[in-house]
DNA sequence: ACCTTGACCACAA
DNA sequence: CTTGTGGCCAAGG
């Protein structure tokens, strides 16, 4: 297993259900390259990891994944966006600190 | 070495 | 909303 394939694999499999990063928050955390090796990695080798936990940089899913991600975020609480076609991605972002917060923000506005 | 493909991103028009 | 453009880079032919 390369070294950038098995850190990928690494950081996906850290973020907490209910949570998500972006393709480009997982280069970042995972020292890859660029987003796209991210996509390149996770096309190959990811079926062992929460994969669907990872989206685009605007919450949306890649096409053609578009029905089953978006299913098994919702089965797992993951705050979406109105409509519900993409994360809501300010509640959702997995900050990789000590101690992360709720999933859900207690939306002084809520619906 | 060259070309193409791909689960990307940001910005502009 | 939709293209297009430029940037990024690993893999495979």
């Amino acid at each position: 297993m390369d070294e950038l394939v098995a850190r990928v694999l690494a950081v996906v499999d850290k973020i907490p259900p209910g949570r998500v990063l972006s393709y480009g928050d997982v280069a970042a955390l995972a020292s890859a390259p660029t987003p796209r090796d991210v996509g390149q990695v996770l096309l190959r080798h990811g079926e062992g990891v929460p994969w669907w936990r990872v989206l685009r940089a605007d919450g949306t899913p890649p096409e053609h994944l578009r029905e089953r991600q978006l299913a098994l975020l919702r089965a797992e609480g993951t705050p979406m966006a109105p409509y519900g076609a993409a994360v809501d991605l300010v509640h959702a972002r997995w900050e990789a600190a000590p101690g992360d917060a709720d999933p859900r923000q207690p939306s002084l506005f809520d619906d």
